[in-house]
DNA sequence: TATTGTTATACTCTATAACTATA
DNA sequence: TATAGTTATAGAGTATAACAATA
């Protein structure tokens, strides 16, 4: 079948959103087997190893999920000695959410282990495409985290 | 903030996948607040009517889901007479789902709201950046669909 | 024996409500 | 009074298992 014939007809926008998301998950969820929480456990890691967010709220926010759901996610990346939990001496109330040596180490492999999935997720893709595709993709999700904030 | 700097330093895949998800969600939710199912029973129907997609199974496959809620689903629509289950007369196994006449101009309606919010949603993205985008977005879905059929 | 549709049940993910402690 | 974190509970969405009808 030809790509750009179906890409001309397919012009449900919400189904090929989901589907990338389903394909997605399929190639990167075998990297993820042991990660408490899959996917968004992994995300924590990266978040909280590459950006400047490190309460469990400001988390919550970022990822798009409740702040009350973030504890467990916590808890469990804890559990397996990938973060821990700092007391933020500049408001008691506050918990720095911060990668162990381990965290950063596991993160490592994983995060080669997600680019290879990520080549099949792509296959024969022209690199200019990709390259656009990932680019408008990344200022969309920026844009779209701002959406779904709006809403609450 | 800088776009292209943004996209630039979010090379988390999944998490823009996800976070697109979530915006385009928010803007076009509204839209089907009446709709049975919401986006998925949005999604049926537009397959239904676009599509030479009829049987449940052959539905549940395209739309990504198990074949055992479809049912549930199509019970949904027909309740709210947008779509009619038929006997298959060539297989009396089959039941073939059809859009209504009253399904066929409620699709009409939603469609053109859903076009208003994929213009909120694109937002001030440039019209030739936004086709590319939506271009390599099919052709993924669709590579994506397969994908996630390989994982069965 | 395989496939379509169906139903009941269970599981996963996430949100809501209510609480404690700090600010 | 408001905010960060926490916990228990409930809900939405989906999958698993088992069955009847038909091929």
């Amino acid at each position: 079948m030809n790509d750009r014939a179906t890409a001309l007809e397919a012009c449900d926008l919400g189904w090929s959103i989901a589907m990338i998301g389903r394909g997605y998950a399929a190639v990167v969820d075998p990297v993820f087997a042991d990660v408490p929480r899959g996917a968004r456990g992994y995300q924590l890691l990266h978040t909280v190893i590459h950006k400047s967010i490190r309460s469990q709220t400001a988390l919550a926010d970022y990822l798009g999920v409740d702040r009350t759901v973030m504890p467990y996610f916590v808890d469990d990346l804890q559990a397996a000695g990938l973060v821990e939990r700092q007391d933020d001496p500049a408001d008691r109330r506050r918990r720095i959410v911060a990668a162990t040596r381990h965290g950063r180490a596991r993160y490592a492999e994983l995060s080669e282990r997600v680019l290879e999935a990520e080549r099949v997720f792509f296959g024969d893709l022209p690199d200019g495409e990709r390259s656009a595709f990932v680019a408008t993709l990344a200022t969309m999700a920026h844009r779209s985290r701002e959406l779904a904030a709006q809403r609450r």
